[in-house]
DNA sequence: GTAGGTGCAAATCGTTTGCAGTACA
DNA sequence: TGTACTGCAAACGATTTGCACCTAC
């Protein structure tokens, strides 16, 4: 159900960006991850393939590619964002507080909510944020 | 529902903190104000009746706080973290992304999905965070 | 009296911006 | 060819840390 790199490629030049190497470098690192990736994480996988590759360009590529709805950002409450690559359906995250693990979950569907929030509230409600914090298995073993 | 500064005191002193004037000035900025508020909000307003404080302080205070849970930490998804008073309920949030005001609510339980989400991944579930984001009935009207 | 708390200044981290050169379409 | 993109360096804002002094208990 995710993006594949192709697909990505494809989007970003739909809506007129130019492709650049560096773009598609970033693309690829995301879309061959299972991972969530800080920006960090990302410059380090690129420029090991690119060493010439800034990080400014990495923030400029993420910037654009969520904006696009192409990747997903995720907010683990902390000072770090991390992306991965978007799915086609909207999903939520479980994530492990101790390794940083994500796991994407579906069927939970809070557009009810959403409704009867909007009614109470008068909000125009245009998207919410759900993530479970938690241990995975391995780091309940290690513990 | 919501704590008082008195409680928040008390429950400081139990846990072994010692209680300073700049920490019950601080406790005392965030009882009684309604809104979240950022680090640099609650160090203006606490600086009017305490020039002498520092934002450090604001900062070590609240991270003991947040870590009683006597204060409630919001993460926007953006760069700033804000906080507001505990209540004794869990709540979540309804944010304008414009003007940034914040509406708690409560009254959705999302434990039977905690339940099953546990038992399909192994993970042990902690918490969540839920957030919704749009825009106020104000800004609404303003744009 | 003493461990813990404070304030200052400086360091640090992640992120953004100005600008001159470069390359995709 | 021209506009969008890149990389560097420097700016920036929020947060943290080292250290000497201070104060609640």
């Amino acid at each position: 159900m995710r993006l594949t790199e192709r697909e990505v490629v494809a989007s970003l030049r739909r809506y007129g960006y130019k492709l650049t190497p560096q773009r598609r470098a970033v693309i690829r690192v995301i879309a061959s991850s299972q991972d969530h990736l800080t920006p960090a994480a990302i410059y380090q996988k690129v420029h090991q393939g690119h060493p010439s590759i800034g990080l400014v360009t990495i923030y400029r590529t993420l910037e654009i590619l969520a904006k696009l709805g192409l990747i997903c950002e995720l907010h683990t409450g902390g000072i770090c964002r991390s992306y991965t690559i978007s799915t086609l359906q909207h999903h939520h995250h479980l994530i492990c507080s101790n390794c940083g693990v994500v796991i994407d979950f579906t069927g939970h569907d809070l557009s009810e909510l959403e409704q009867s929030l909007s009614k109470e509230s008068g909000f125009r409600i245009d998207g919410h944020l759900l993530e479970f914090f938690g241990l995975c298995q391995v780091c309940q073993k290690a513990t």
